[in-house]
RNA sequence: UCCUCGGUAGCUCAACGGUAGAGCGUUCGGCUGUUAACCGAAAUGUUGGGGGUUCGAAUCCCUCCCGAGGAGCCA
């Protein structure tokens, strides 16, 4: 081994020698002694530098220890009741590895711009630490779940032919002689014939809308994970989304409760995520809207205040079902019972967080999604490797996306997407 | 694209027609247990650009640029 410890081992090591190297997350002084908050492994520790137990070289790099300054420490492990975290480390030798100068984000408040310029050393921040280690354990989990059920990783491509569902904005870039690209704005349509092939199968990557969204719920570049399985019908399709929710927000309470302290996020909401989801047609939840006076009327889509009013009135996530068609996309399969119906679902989030998931039974009758692309006035030449899937050997199946930012959004009860994913990309930014 | 608010020191903001200020950060000094440490001192400004009104504009008006929040669209 490399000879070096890290702070979320030294719990097991009070008493021993311990060597560190990290950055200066905070200093204090107070004449004879110094104390560092040195950052490494995500994770800080309280260094305390006595002036009569180390040379003269290691008193001088205390002094020059800046914020955000890289050091090397030799020291002991001790446990503490006056060190925040418990242990701390009474150091024998402190070597300045690089001094920094002029570190841009002190300890006072920011602006978001200012933040989002240099978003590149926002990530140090405590609470940009937290949210980074609650997506990487959403996106861990979102493998073990499919893992768990069965489902194979089918990665879809990024960059694509033709408009996925038609009429969203997408990125455009040349692709030799073939006119242009786009950038994905869903793996589903990639992902339909996977299911053909191994039945359970699931994307997780990065897509692409060029839609000119300036709101906190809005990124142009998000992570979005797709499952999509054969021979599952609506109904096996809700309570796979409401599986997966559930999955998902246990991990989390079960592996980020120091994160979620440190974001001072009201756990008991998160405990709240429990079966079963209250099922909500479309036409009830018109129904329910309009009884809390809203102008509403069948056959408006929900925008952003109407998704709220609704996630409100339950303690959980609401799972809205049966849309009409007109307001879905054209590959999404008629309600038997009534065919201007859509089986599409939406679960919606509760404090704010909106729309996570949209999904819904896709349409398996090769005439039936022919006459839907002809209505929505889709390229029907561009779309035949997609009805092949309906000419040999069609078969029933369902899908959901749901998007990564906004689900971490909620659990880390942080109000704009920008701060769940390491580089955001939004409409006015693009740098760093 | 539309609506609302904003742009003053490195950062966060105050001054709202009459000499440009504070806190933090920085630099220097003090302090042996600090927790965004504390105490003392110092340095730091073409008040976003351009035009106008006025004896006088950071302040009022016009215009452009930039930023934030929201709408639509969606995850």
């Amino acid at each position: 081994m490399s000879g070096w410890n890290s702070i979320p081992e030294l719990g097991a090591l009070v008493g021993e020698e311990i060597r560190l190297r990290g950055w200066v997350d905070r200093r204090r002084s107070s004449g004879r002694i110094g104390f560092i908050q040195l950052r490494e492994s995500g994770a800080t520790v309280q260094l305390v530098i006595s002036r009569k137990e180390v040379d003269e070289a290691s008193w001088e790099a205390l002094q020059s220890a800046t914020q955000e300054s890289t050091v090397a420490v030799t020291g002991t492990a001790v446990a503490d009741p006056r060190s925040p975290g418990g242990v701390e480390i009474h150091v024998s030798s402190l070597a300045l590895v690089h001094g920094a100068d002029g570190y841009p984000i002190t300890p006072k408040e920011h602006g978001a711009a200012f933040l989002m310029d240099h978003r590149h050393l926002w990530l140090r921040s405590s609470r940009q630490r937290a949210v980074l280690r609650i997506r990487s354990e959403v996106c861990q989990a979102i493998h073990d779940f499919h893992r768990e059920r069965g489902y194979y990783l089918v990665d879809s491509p990024i960059l694509t032919p033709a408009a996925c569902e038609g009429t969203s904005t997408l990125f455009e870039t040349p692709y030799f002689d073939h006119g242009n690209a786009y950038l994905s704005q869903s793996g589903q349509l990639y992902l339909e014939p996977a299911a053909a092939a191994l039945g359970k199968v699931y994307c997780f990557g990065p897509t692409f809308r060029a839609e000119k969204s300036k709101t906190r719920r809005h990124l142009m570049e998000f992570w979005m994970v797709e499952p999509e399985a054969a021979f599952l019908d609506f109904k096996g399709l809700t309570e796979l989304a409401e599986d997966f929710v559930v999955y998902l927000a246990g991990r989390v309470l079960e592996h980020c409760a120091e994160p979620l302290k440190l974001l001072e996020r009201d756990t008991s909401r998160l405990e709240a995520i429990r079966k079963p989801f209250p099922r909500l047609r479309y036409a009830e939840a018109i129904d329910l809207l309009r009884g809390q006076g809203s102008a509403i009327e069948f056959g408006d889509d929900f925008g952003a205040p109407e998704e709220t009013s609704i996630a409100e009135a339950f303690d959980r996530p609401v799972m809205v079902t049966h849309y009409p068609t007109s307001l879905k996309a054209f590959y999404m399969q008629p309600d038997p019972d009534d065919p201007t119906l859509a089986l599409a679902l939406d679960v919606i989030a509760p404090e704010g967080c909106g729309e996570i998931i949209g999904g819904s039974q896709r349409i398996h009758d090769h005439d039936l999604l022919l006459s839907r692309l002809k209505e929505h006035d889709l390229p029907i030449e561009a779309f035949q490797w997609y009805l092949d899937i309906r000419r040999y050997g069609t078969f029933e199946h369902s899908g959901f996306g749901m998007g990564v930012e906004r689900f971490v959004a909620w659990m880390a009860g942080v109000p704009h997407l920008r701060e769940t994913i390491p580089y955001p990309r939004t409409m006015d930014r693009i740098y760093p």
